[in-house]
Order: structure tokens, then C-alpha cells, then sequence
DNA sequence: CTGAAAGCGCTAACAC
DNA sequence: GTGTTAGCGCTTTCAG
């Protein structure tokens, strides 16, 4: 039986009110008993039942986050494989913890997570959200909205959103990356999507096109390849590319899990990435300083973003107003020697 | 306002007491009114209010995992750039959703840390722990016990313990890793280090030390060099290594972090690995797989161990007596490219 | 089978 | 400055 508010009360002779005030900071107690309180309770080990509180207090300083996965979950293990979210989740943590808040974290793909949005929601579970991996249409931000729960998005739907978000412009990303191939004389350079429903899938795949159309080069669709923003994803795409009568000479993969999976596939496919194959990926993680060869990329600051999309919540839910509540950052180019080759 | 009890009550005209039980299952309630219960609650979308639900019961049906970083926050980012956390945070999460558990996850420096076990236990947050990445000494599980508050480690302390636990067989598995290079003609196998108070750290060591002696291969303290489980210490390790006047013609990290900044150093010190280098890690992450050249290590199923404790917890959460409460797993060799080479 | 009432541990009006 | 009291929303005796 852990120890109450009762105790400390009891054995200080005071009532639990005084107790109860002297150790939240209120004023109208004396200097005196508001020391002889602190150190009781110290000393006795006392902490206040942080449900008891948060019951009266109606709220839970804890902030939600639902790591949305592809698969289901017994492939789980797939679930951070990809660095993005693992330094995400860092961030989110890392943040989180600086304003004392706690940190609620479920994994679920999209056919599970309404179950855990509405138990959180409906039971007070979380103060607020952080959402990311945003799709064309998504019902999360219409329910929280409707909920009247706070959150802040990574990214969002198609259109104009009311809500607070910080986005990367992915298109100029890929935009950038095309003419970046195109400029060391490549024509044909190919594209390996992700999942079709998500918003940063149509961003990267629009800049992938604006990209051709700014090289002067025409879009064939052959070259399009879908993938599903892993590894195994990549390396399928990969294969299908390279094996066709007129393959790329270059190929982009929507992250750099797609990308690292090409590199793998065209090196068992006997090809050189690097050499006779260009290849770039888009994330800037770190696994791409360690791919063979090193993958060029585009820094996406995931681990920035998760804080400050943490402090942006925490303004929100003070009743601040936040002075850019919707943010959109410039991805940068990371170039390596993956890219670094003219066509064959 | 969320809705509450009362309001599903009031407006089926009955007490809240019947709804309660309606919804929760027990048996003395009739089934039509179970049936219409159920029907107006889910109709209004009510939940009940977990805050209040745990104050009564006393529970909170959260588990609690404190992801120990040993860097100062503010390089926080480097936190789960070890793949092999975002892998066990995957098990953990996708167990504890199984289970209707939910996980409440804070990053925390050693330094740090003991203010949020504090405040989860003596708040009352959590029903239990994770915990991994175990010291030699560690206050963790006694501040746990002591606290009446159960636990499962991966890994554990020093010597005999008493607490329900899943470790790897480390020792056994660097024993394999050196027995593999020695079978291959290296006399001179160098080993970079982890933080010396981790329980891991001194098994992987005396492992190394083992396999020394079982390939008959004396042990040079000059090739034993100090890592921190990050890509950057290997690096700098190998660095070291590599430029003292009789360098080693093979170097084992301790974790695939470790191994992975070695083969880039040596690399830029234009060696190169899996051909006039062996490289060898530990832990079978993904970025292993990817690494130029594919790096061999030991697999260590982080994702499998992580959901194995969860397990493990819940059944001591029930009171059942779990049956094999302190396991210990093999590691399993997965030789690839970086280790496939005679010395020079 | 259903309802009234107590109380989980705490905070915040409101007294004194 | 300090104490008394009324709840936060729910579960669980205990009556009926």
C-alpha cells in the first residue's frame, strides 16, 4: 500500500489540505510549515498519486502517440525498422520528458488504431496528440478536431488544414534530387513509390515528376516503380526495374529504406551502385552514412521536428497561441558517392 | 466535456451502477439491459474514464520502460540511433496493445533517470517495468523490489539475482565471433569495448577473452580498445587501431554501432574490410545487412526478447507463477562479407 | 436483477 | 494560515 496524502498528513498533525498545498507551491501557507511538510514528505517518500490528481485536476500531462505501422503486427518487427521513427520517438521522449510530461505510446497499423485513438480520447487517457505519416484523407484529424483533443500533425492531408502541423516540402526534395541525376546527364531516371494513400507519397512523387519536367525530360511511366517504403519494398521494385529491355540508369527510392533495399538488389544483379547506377534515397538517416555505397539523400530533420512538434503542443495546450503553427521546413541535400556516376 | 457514466445512465433512466456492470460483463445484470446498455453507450460514444476507473481499482493496466541514453539530451537524437532500441520498443508496443496494455515510455540519462522511476512508482503510473541495458551494479531492480514493484529485466546484475529475467548469452556468442576469425588465420584480434559498467559490456569482453584462449591466441591488452556503442566511438576506436605500428588484421565491435563506425574509419584509412580487414558486430540489426561491405555479426532478437518480457510481466501482473522465469538465449553467427578474409 | 451509498487520493471553494 | 467539505468518475459492497 503506497503511501497517501493521509500519511504524511497524520504524522506532520496537519490537515491534508495544508499538506496538499504546501507541496504544490501555493502561497497562503507559512514558510515554516510549508518546510517542515517538504521534508516529511521527502523524507517518508511521498509522491502524490498522479491519478488522484489528474482525476481532479481533469487533466493527464501525458501526451499520446500511435506509431503507425504497414503490416500487421506479427511482423512487427518491421515496425521501426525504418530510423525514421525510431528518431521520431527520440525526439517525441526526449522532449516530452524536458516539460514533465509522460509519454503514451501504442504501435498499430491503420485498420487497428481507431480502437486506440477513441479509448485515449473518450477516457482521458492523453492531453493531447502528435500524429505523423499523414494520409490524403485522414480520419484522425477530423476525429481529434471533433473531439475537441489537441494535436500537432507531422505532415498533412491534401489541401488546406486548419490544424497545426510542421511539414517537410518533400516535393522540392525530390524536385531537387531529380535535377541533381539529370544534371550528371541522366535520362532515364526511375522512381519507386510508397503506399498511395499517404500524403507524402503524392508530395514525393509529384516532385519526382516536376523534377523531369524542369530537366526537360518527359515522364514514362515504366519507370515508376511502387514500393512500400522498406527495404524488402526496394529491392523488389529494384529487380523489376533493371531486369526490363531499357532499364534506368538511375533510380530514386522514395526513403532511404527503399533506396538501401535498390542498392542491395542491383549489387546482387551484378551492377555497381555508384558506378553504372545511380541511386538516392530521402530521409538522411543514418543507416545511409553506412550503405555500400554511402547513399546520397535528403536531411529531413525528424528528430527536430518530433520536438518541436512536442513544444508547439504544449503552447496549444497552455492556451497559447503559437506564433507558426504551420510549418513548412526545407529538406537539404546529402550527397554521397551512391549518386555520383554518369549513365553507362 | 466527455461524456461520463452518468450521462449513458440518465438518459436509459437506470443508476449508474447498473450501467457499470452492464458494461463491464458481470453476470448479474439481465441481458436486455446488458444489450441496451451497450447499444446507447456505443451509440454516444462513451468510454469510461480510465483516470477514474484506475483510481478505484488501483491499477493502471500501463507499463512502464525508461529508455536509457547514455548522452546528455541534447544529443538526444543519438538515443535510438541504435536499432536495436527502436527494435525492442517495437516488441514491447506491439505486446502490451495485445495484451489491452498500455506503454508509457520517457528517455532518460542515467543521471537522470531515477527522478522518473520515483515518480512512476510512488505515483502510482504504472503496474510494472522493462528494463534493459543492465549495470553491473544496478539500483534499478533494487529500488523496484524494495518497491514492491514487479519487473523483468533483459539481462541482469552481477552474479545470482532473484528477479524474473531474459539474457543473451553474449559471452558465448563473442567466444564464437573470435573462434571464427582465429579459424580463419587472425592472430591479431583487436576489441573495441562498451561502457565498462554495463553488465554486457564485461560479458562481451570476458567472451572475447574466452575465445582468445580457446583458439590458443594470447591476450594483447594494445588491442583492446574503448568504445561507447556508437558508430562514432567505433571510429574513432578503429582509428586508434589501425594506425599503431602493428595493427590487428581483424577487430570485433561490441555492438553493430561499434562495427559499423569501424568499417567506415577504416575505410577512409583506405583499408578494406572484407578483404584485407575483418569486421565483425553484434546484435543482427537491419543496418548490418546494409552496410558496406555486409557486416557479420551475432543475431540477438530484440524484437522477440522485448514481447517475451511483456509476457513475462503480465503473467506476474495475474499472479500466475511464470515458468521459466530466468532464461538465457544463444545467439545465433551470421557470417556475411565484412569478416570473410585472411589477414594481409 | 437493480439502486443507494461509500470511497479510491487528491484539489479547490469556502469557512474560520 | 489552516481546516472542513465537496466532489472528480468510477467500482463495489450492501440493501432491497
Amino acid at each position: 500500500m503506497p503511501l497517501t496524502i493521509k500519511d504524511v498528513a497524520e504524522r506532520l498533525k496537519l490537515s491534508i489540505t495544508t499538506v496538499s498545498r504546501a507541496l504544490d507551491g501555493y502561497a497562503d501557507v507559512s514558510e515554516t510549515t510549508r518546510a517542515r511538510v517538504r521534508a516529511t514528505a521527502a523524507e517518508m517518500g511521498y509522491a502524490p498519486s498522479h491519478n488522484a490528481r489528474q482525476m481532479r485536476r481533469q487533466r493527464t500531462d501525458t501526451i499520446g502517440y500511435v506509431l503507425p505501422i504497414t503490416r500487421h503486427s506479427d511482423e512487427g518487427s518491421r515496425a521501426l525498422a525504418d530510423p525514421y521513427f525510431s528518431t521520431f520517438i527520440a525526439g517525441l521522449g526526449d522532449e516530452t520528458a524536458r516539460h514533465n510530461l509522460d509519454l503514451l505510446v501504442s504501435v498499430a497499423t491503420e485498420a487497428d488504431e481507431q480502437a486506440i485513438y477513441r479509448r485515449w480520447v473518450q477516457g482521458r487517457r492523453v492531453d493531447g496528440f502528435v500524429i505523423n505519416r499523414m494520409r490524403l484523407n485522414d480520419w484522425r484529424s477530423q476525429f481529434l478536431q471533433q473531439s475537441n483533443m489537441p494535436f500537432v500533425a507531422n505532415g498533412r492531408e491534401r489541401g488546406e488544414v486548419s490544424y497545426p502541423f510542421i511539414e517537410m516540402n518533400s516535393r522540392a526534395g525530390f524536385r531537387a534530387l531529380v535535377m541533381h541525376l539529370a544534371a550528371q546527364g541522366h535520362t532515364r531516371i526511375a522512381f519507386v513509390s510508397g503506399p498511395p494513400h499517404l500524403r507524402s507519397s503524392a508530395d514525393r512523387l509529384a516532385g519526382y515528376r516536376d523534377g523531369l519536367r524542369a530537366a526537360g525530360l518527359g515522364f514514362d511511366k515504366t519507370l515508376l516503380a511502387s514500393g512500400d517504403l522498406t527495404a524488402q519494398g526496394g529491392g523488389d521494385a529494384a529487380r523489376s526495374l533493371l531486369t526490363m529491355s531499357n532499364p534506368p540508369s538511375a533510380i530514386l527510392g522514395s526513403n532511404d529504406m527503399t533506396a538501401l533495399g535498390v542498392l542491395r538488389a542491383a549489387t546482387a544483379l551484378g551492377r555497381k551502385p555508384g558506378h553504372d547506377l545511380a541511386v538516392a534515397g530521402f530521409d538522411g538517416t543514418e543507416a545511409a552514412l553506412h550503405a555500400d555505397p554511402p547513399l546520397t539523400t535528403m536531411a529531413h530533420p525528424a528528430y527536430e521536428i518530433a520536438r518541436d512538434m512536442v513544444r508547439m503542443l504544449v503552447s496549444l495546450l497552455r492556451g497559447e497561441t503559437i506564433a507558426q503553427s504551420q510549418r513548412v521546413l526545407e529538406p537539404q541535400l546529402v550527397l554521397r558517392a551512391s549518386s555520383q556516376c554518369k549513365p553507362a
